[in-house]
RNA sequence: GGCCCAUUCGUCUAGUGGUUAGGACGCAAGGUUUUCAUCCUUGAAACAGGAGUUCGAUUCUCCUAUGGGCUACCA
C-alpha cells in the first residue's frame, strides 16, 4: 500500500499514564518511525465523569521525558484536529444518526436501572443478559416500539441512547497482525451503545470516527480491546469505510501473583509503575524519573517487554529501535513485569552516560544535600560510577570523600583492628608523610613496597587503612582514594584512627 | 457463568517436523579486586498434560488444565 502510515496513541485522561500505556505509545511510535509514518496523540475524554485534572499534561510530559514526540496532537495541531474528543463533540452525532437512518442502529429508552434489573434477574436464573437480537424486541427501543410511540418519547425529551444493531447468525472474520485470524459468531455480541444520553459518543463510536477522519492506517492498542474488535470492524463496514489494520498488544502482568499490573503493585513491590511521579489529591505514586531512572533505560526495558529483535542484542537506543522494530515480532502472551531487569538496563545506561553530564547530576545532588568540597568531583565520579546504578548511589558509595568517617563499621573493625594495628598505622602515616608526589602510583609503590619488605601480609595493613579512610570495607582502590583526598586529609584520617585505637 | 486470547528455564524470550532446545535477568560457584561493587568464567534451571497426524513432534490438529482479558450510557 502506498498510503502513508499513520498511527495514534489514544489514552483517556483518567489519571497518570502507567507503563503499559507508555509501552503502547512506544510501540506506536516505533512502528510509525520504522515506516516513515506519523505518530499522533489523541485524548479520549468522552467520559466527563472520569476526567482527572492534570492527567493530560502528565501524558504529554511523560512522552516528552521519554523522547517519544508526537507529530500531531494537542498543542501540535495538524490538519485533522482538534485532537481532544471533547473538542470534537459536534462531529459524532451525525454519524450515529446516519446509522439510525440506514437501519444499522436504533434508539433505546431503557434506563440503567431497568437494565441492571434485567441483568440481575438473568444472573439469578444462571443466564446471561445480552442486549441483542435475542431480546431487543422485548425492550424499550425504536425497534420494538411503534414509530408514533418513539416519536412521542423523543418529542417529550425522554432520555435515550443509540445502540448498534448487531446482526444475527453471522460469522465475522477478524484479522490481527499479532494474533492472526479470529472468528466471531455475531450472536454472542451485544448491541453496544454508540451514543450516550449525555450527548457524548461512547469510546467505540468516537474511536472509529476519529481514526477514519484522522486517516489512521494501523491501530496498535492493548489486548483489553480485542473483544471490541468485532464491533469496530462492523462499524467500519457499516459506514463503508476501509478499516485500518489492527494489532493487539499483550498485557503487562504483575511480577508475581495474578492479573495485570496495577498501581498498587508498585507500592507493594517497591518499584515504580508510572513514568513520572503522580501527585493525586489523595495519593502520590512513584515515577521512574523521580526514582533516578534514565529514560533510555525505561525505553529499552519497555521495548523488550513483549518484543525482541530476534538477535541476541539487548541494548537499543530509541533510534536503533525504530530501525528494527516490527509488529510481527511482538510476542502473543502477556508478560510479567520484572523490576530487576529494569535495574540492569539502568546500570548499563548510567555507565554509558557522558561523564561530564553525570558529574553535573552528582553535583546537583551534592548541592541538594548541602555538601560542598574542594575535591575534583569528576574524578570522584569516574572512580565511583561502575559501582553505581543511580546517581544517588554515587553518594551512597562515595560520601566518605566529603565527610571523614565518624565511626568504623563494627564487623569490619573487629576483623581489621588488632593489637598491632596502631603501630602499623603509625608506620603507614610516616610513609605517607614522606611521599611527596602524592599520586596513587607513588603511594602504592611506597606502601606496598614497605609491606613486602616487612613480610607482613597485606590484610594487616590494607584493611585498617581502608577503614581509616572510608569507615567501611567498601569503595575504590585505597591508593586512589588517598591520592584524591590529598596528603593532609589522608594523614588526618589515619591519625584519627590511631587516636581511636589508643 | 458466557465470549475471546494465550501457554518454552523462577522471569523476559529465541527457535525448528529430526537441535547437546539458544540468549538475557535473577540465582549459585570460581576468578579479578587482598574491600565492596563492577567485570570475566562456569553451573543449576524450561517445551503444562493427554490424545491424534507423522518414520519422527517442543513445533501441526483436537481435548483438558492453567493463566489472562472482556462481559457499563468506562476507556
Amino acid at each position: 500500500m502506498s498510503q502513508k502510515v499513520r498511527v495514534r496513541f489514544a489514552p483517556s485522561p483518567t489519571g497518570p499514564l502507567h507503563i503499559g500505556g507508555v509501552r503502547t505509545a512506544l510501540y506506536n511510535y516505533l512502528f510509525a518511525k520504522a515506516h516513515g509514518g506519523d505518530f499522533l496523540l489523541r485524548i479520549e475524554d468522552t467520559d466527563q465523569t472520569r476526567y482527572v485534572e492534570g492527567a493530560e499534561g502528565y501524558i504529554v510530559e511523560a512522552l516528552h521525558w521519554l523522547s517519544i514526540p508526537f507529530d500531531e496532537g494537542p498543542g501540535k495541531e495538524g490538519s485533522v484536529g482538534p485532537y481532544k474528543q471533547s473538542e470534537r463533540k459536534h462531529l459524532y452525532r451525525q454519524y450515529a444518526d446516519r446509522l439510525v437512518t440506514e437501519g444499522k442502529a436504533y434508539y433505546a429508552f431503557d434506563t440503567s436501572e431497568d437494565l441492571n434489573e434485567h441483568r440481575k434477574n438473568h444472573e439469578a436464573q444462571g443466564k446471561t443478559f445480552i442486549y441483542n437480537w435475542h431480546n431487543r424486541l422485548k425492550l424499550e427501543n425504536s425497534l420494538s416500539l411503534s414509530p408514533e410511540a418513539v416519536e412521542e418519547k423523543l418529542s417529550n425529551g425522554e432520555e435515550y441512547v443509540i445502540r448498534f444493531k448487531s446482526p444475527e447468525g453471522e460469522t465475522l472474520l477478524l484479522k490481527d497482525i499479532i494474533r492472526g485470524d479470529i472468528e466471531i459468531d455475531t450472536n454472542t455480541l451485544d448491541d453496544k451503545v454508540l451514543f450516550k444520553s449525555d450527548g457524548m459518543p461512547t469510546y467505540h463510536l468516537a474511536n472509529i470516527v476519529d481514526d477514519h477522519l484522522m486517516e489512521i492506517t494501523h491501530v496498535i492498542r492493548g489486548e483489553e480491546w480485542l473483544p471490541s474488535l468485532a464491533l469496530h470492524q462492523q462499524l467500519y463496514d457499516a459506514f463503508g469505510w476501509q478499516a485500518p489494520a489492527f494489532a493487539h498488544l499483550p498485557l503487562i502482568l504483575k511480577p508475581s501473583g495474578k492479573g495485570k499490573l496495577s498501581k498498587r503493585d508498585g507500592e507493594m513491590g517497591g518499584f515504580p509503575v508510572f513514568p513520572l511521579q503522580w501527585n493525586g489529591e489523595n495519593e502520590t505514586y512513584a515515577g521512574y524519573r523521580e526514582e533516578g531512572y534514565l529514560p533510555e533505560a525505561v525505553v529499552n526495558m519497555l521495548a523488550f517487554l513483549g518484543w525482541n529483535p530476534g538477535t541476541e542484542e539487548e541494548f537499543f537506543s530509541l533510534e536503533a529501535l525504530t530501525e528494527v522494530f516490527s509488529l510481527e515480532r511482538v510476542h502473543k502472551a502477556g508478560a510479567k513485569f520484572d523490576p530487576k531487569k529494569t535495574k540492569w538496563f539502568q546500570h548499563h545506561y548510567l555507565q554509558e552516560m557522558d561523564e561530564r553530564l553525570l558529574t553535573g547530576r552528582f553535583q546537583a545532588l551534592l548541592q541538594q544535600k548541602g555538601v560542598s568540597g574542594t575535591l575534583d568531583t569528576q574524578k570522584i565520579v569516574s572512580l565511583l560510577k561502575e559501582r553505581a546504578t543511580f546517581v544517588e548511589d554515587l553518594w551512597e558509595q562515595g560520601s566518605f570523600f566529603y565527610e571523614a568517617p565518624q565511626s568504623y563499621d563494627e564487623k569490619a573493625a573487629q576483623k581489621a583492628f588488632k593489637s598491632d594495628t596502631k603501630e602499623i598505622l603509625q608506620q603507614v602515616k610516616n610513609l605517607t608523610e614522606r611521599t611527596d608526589t602524592f599520586t596513587s602510583e607513588a603511594l602504592s609503590e611506597t606502601i606496598k613496597g614497605w609491606i613486602t619488605q616487612q613480610e607482613m601480609g597485606f590484610g594487616k595493613v590494607m584493611m585498617p587503612l581502608r577503614l581509616a579512610l572510608v569507615g567501611e570495607m567498601k569503595g575504590p582502590d585505597v591508593f586512589d582514594i588517598m591520592a584524591l583526598l590529598g596528603k593532609k586529609e589522608s594523614l588526618q584520617r589515619i591519625e584519627r584512627t590511631i587516636q581511636h585505637l589508643s
